[in-house]
DNA sequence: TAAAAATACTCCATAGGTATTTTAT
DNA sequence: ATAAAATACCTATGGAGTATTTTTA
């Protein structure tokens, strides 16, 4: 059988007599009913009465036209779809992000996919470290990863969307809190509050530049896994921490941010993917990111 | 664009080979190549990259196949279910019923139609008297309907069910309730509660022939249009009623039925539809329906 | 008897086959 | 060097056209 078959038997049952259907699909009366029939006869079902005064659908016929139309529509679909994905309008993009990209940099993408690019959908996989990003995106598991360079892995190309500095986190009551801006070196007798250092953070190894740059290693390191975890440990009076300047959208009562002066020490957030040329969708989305990010 | 192009993708999508594919579709692999460089061209995507050592789906062929492999199950799913639909095991059948089918007759036959046709649904179409039933099986709004004969219309094939006494109904807590049987005579005094007499119910009818048989007419006729409301009233002590025997399954608080004596009117249940050949579902419900209700 | 579907046949477009070339690893 | 897809060309199936017959209201 082929969507001929359909195409013509659905002409036949809206027109309900084989004369017209056969204008109306431009060709003559007589392949049309031998059409019909041959359909029929795949089926095994009639799906037409006819006298010669008029054409009536049988029951199944009657079904079979819905069923007929919606496989048509189908077809129809697929083609626009696949040509909508070809072109990146349309499509499915699986995201891992680094905790400090939660809470600015994916709420503002997600906002202007939806505007401008309302067929792709996005899968936001949940916080991951860098090294594990890297991991996932060579698996495929991962299309896209917003993480912090530096990624040791040539597969990959990366883009680096912005770079920013370091600012503290403290409890609002501590009395550093009260100056508008901290010197780093301030902070090398406080309990510090940081990321696994075994699992290669790249914020976590800057915060440990940054101390030794204003001279000094932090003590009593607490470590938890993620960013509302730490800023939540903040706000309950456990220690300070250091951490991207975008944590900032982050609002945790009891934490309050103050930039820092005593670190040169940024860093950097990155879109990453797989070198390839086939994910339309993806280059759209690393398109609108780099946009929307390396712009300001 | 033809099926066949939607066959042959998904095989050499499966495959990821088209030597293989087309050993598969037992065609050579030339024309095979061909018919996958229309379907592309026509659609105006790419949806395979191919190198000679092997063959990949783009994003959009990825998209497409999913869409085609649904398209072609539901091109078989469709001659199916045109097939089931003509022997009857499928379809749909819209069905009206008077009052006292409504509490055994439907629902057994809805019991045994789930078990033995689960396929066919039923669209219950509530409460209606015989002739309002008559003129929307005319009209098509109803397939099969569940009245009280006669049916003065003869493009109607009505087929008797069942035939059954009148009960009376009468409140629990009357002095003629203690006995176990009636004599319809005894009702001669009390007030009665009856289906509407202007429309023309079939079994406010058989009340008055049995009560002029008994040798009375039933005086302060109280009218109401549907059973439930009308046990209701006799239970609530507004008067008593009769009622075709099948009304018994209606259990309601404070009214009781009793076998009458006195009367040999009888009501008969009876099915009616459209004559003509091509209903399959609702020739195989009407059977169901014989089966069930003429054999006991 | 007239309108419309079915039948009989003819033709040609194109699906499919065969032989060969091109290409990428 | 080789496996596999693409190209070139040929064949033949079957979809579509024309002429005619059959059917039924």
């Amino acid at each position: 059988m082929e969507l001929r078959h359909l195409r013509y038997f659905v002409v036949v049952a809206q027109e309900r007599h084989f004369g017209r259907a056969a204008a109306r699909l431009h060709i003559a009366q007589p392949p049309l009913s031998q059409q019909i029939r041959r359909l029929e006869a795949e089926l095994g079902v009639q799906l037409l009465l006819r006298t010669t005064r008029r054409v009536e659908l049988t029951a199944a016929g009657e079904r079979y036209l819905e069923r007929a139309q919606a496989v048509l529509a189908a077809v129809e679909a697929a083609g626009n779809e696949a040509v909508m994905v070809s072109l990146g309008d349309a499509g499915h993009v699986a995201i891992g992000f680094t905790g400090s990209a939660t809470y600015e940099v994916l709420p503002a993408l997600a906002r202007a996919l939806r505007r401008d690019l309302p067929g792709i959908t996005l899968d936001l996989k949940g916080e991951m470290l860098t090294p594990d990003q890297a991991t996932a995106l060579l698996e495929g598991t991962l299309d896209l990863g917003f993480l912090r360079p530096p990624v040791r892995e040539s597969r990959l190309e990366v883009r680096v969307l912005r770079s920013e500095p370091l600012i503290a986190v403290l409890p609002e009551q501590h009395p550093l809190a009260r100056r508008s801006v901290l010197r780093l070196k301030d902070l090398r007798d406080e309990p510090f509050i940081g990321y696994p250092s075994h699992r290669r953070s790249t914020v976590h190894e800057a915060v440990l530049e940054a101390c030794d740059q204003a001279g000094f290693v932090p003590g009593e390191l607490q470590e938890v896994a993620e960013t509302s975890t730490l800023v939540s440990f903040v706000a309950a009076g456990l220690g300070v921490a250091l951490v991207p300047e975008s944590v900032r959208h982050l609002q945790i009562t009891g934490a309050a941010y103050r930039p820092l002066t005593g670190t040169t020490r940024r860093v950097e957030l990155a879109a990453a993917m797989l070198a390839g040329p086939d994910r339309p969708a993806l280059r759209r989305v690393l398109e609108r990111a780099e946009a929307l990010f390396t712009g300001d």
